[in-house]
DNA sequence: CGAGAAGCGTAATCATGATTACGGTTGCGA
DNA sequence: TCGCAACCGTAATCATGATTACGCTTCTCG
């Protein structure tokens, strides 16, 4: 009833929001803009969100959240982690190199308050790293890899996984890449981990 | 002369402008607040830089041809291959993750046009990477790695050296980095890719 | 020394966009 | 059916900041 039509409209509002941020960036996406394309006013923008950058706190938290559930529904499939390795990957790279993730990215560099940033590392690298982290101490009890320091081993396949994709997506000088693209890169990353720390 | 004090106050604009974007960021910084600082006026902004990304546009221009700058001076050091490697990488991380870099990142993010994001990856990886490539077949003459494709191994490379780091000081998660950890992360990158493609 | 260019400081323009207000609809529960 | 609360569309506010204009001072050159 009533709350299914409201987070259909949010949904339309968010909607419209990253179309908006996609096309014309942070500084570019008015308020009133992203109202007209949702066909809603201005008023339920400002009541719903408070204000702008409620709006894209909102966005932010949302998005983030849907990382770590699809990260999470692929640990709990419970493969060898090898395999849950080798899942976890290209999805992560689709999603941190996404349209919308690239989007808020791009408004937490503009946002001069850093909250946006603060957030966007919060609720996205410090809550996914847990994960990573929990597949290669699985990988090691197996034998599959050997290393000391768990954290850093998260972080050596995040920096093989992704590299220095996300900023230059963010500058604008890389599209987004193919689902092929982030399987073969998902593969690679995962041997050479392997080959660094087997 | 002429020339001197000219360029002395050019000079001073542009520290000026640094000094806002790295406290206020790109959107944050007004022509007006830079000319105030530099105690310069909005006329001379205008007439020198054109206009806003005018100004910027130089940032950017000037910054990327001293990073180039210094990664040549390294090379032009006619080291043996390793050795340049490992005096490349921390300098190019200083320089890749220091606070200016860094606020030039972020007004490319935030510029909707894309051109500051064009203009630094086009000054910057496009014309760092050939000297990577450089070193890297230097290094392969002589044995020290094994690989086909330069350009792939040079990506490789900046993938072990530079990770995520950039994105995470743009978004404003990670401080800039001492010269000992640009140190140890470039002695790190070496062994790494020495063992992944030796 | 005197004229003109270049630059300073300040005060307009002009646009944009966040935020707020308001009259008219609409859907729902009493 | 009536009255209200939420929402729409549109039109104010209000601030900020890019860009321009202007009168005054300071060099530079002749």
């Amino acid at each position: 009833m009533k709350d299914d039509s409201r987070t259909d409209r949010q949904q339309q509002i968010e909607e419209a929001a990253y179309a908006l941020l996609e096309q014309k960036g942070y500084a570019g996406t008015s308020m009133q803009g992203i109202a007209r394309l949702a066909r809603a006013s201005n008023e339920t923008l400002y009541s719903w969100y408070g204000d702008k950058q409620g709006l894209f706190r909102a966005l932010v938290i949302r998005n983030t959240a849907e990382v770590r559930a699809q990260l999470e529904a692929d640990l709990a499939a419970d493969r060898p982690p090898r395999d849950t390795l080798t899942a976890l990957g290209p999805r992560l790279l689709s999603l941190l190199l996404g349209d919308r993730a690239v989007a808020l990215n791009r408004s937490a560099a503009a946002d001069p308050s850093g909250e946006l940033g603060a957030l966007i590392a919060q609720s996205g690298r410090d809550s996914v790293m847990p994960l990573i982290v929990q597949v290669l101490e699985a990988a090691r009890a197996e034998g599959l890899l050997r290393f000391d320091d768990a954290g850093a081993a998260a972080g050596l396949y995040l920096d093989l996984l992704v590299g220095d994709q996300q900023i230059r997506r963010v500058i604008g000088r890389l599209p987004a890449p193919s689902e092929a693209a982030c399987q073969a890169r998902g593969a690679a990353a995962v041997t050479h981990l392997c080959h660094l720390l087997g």
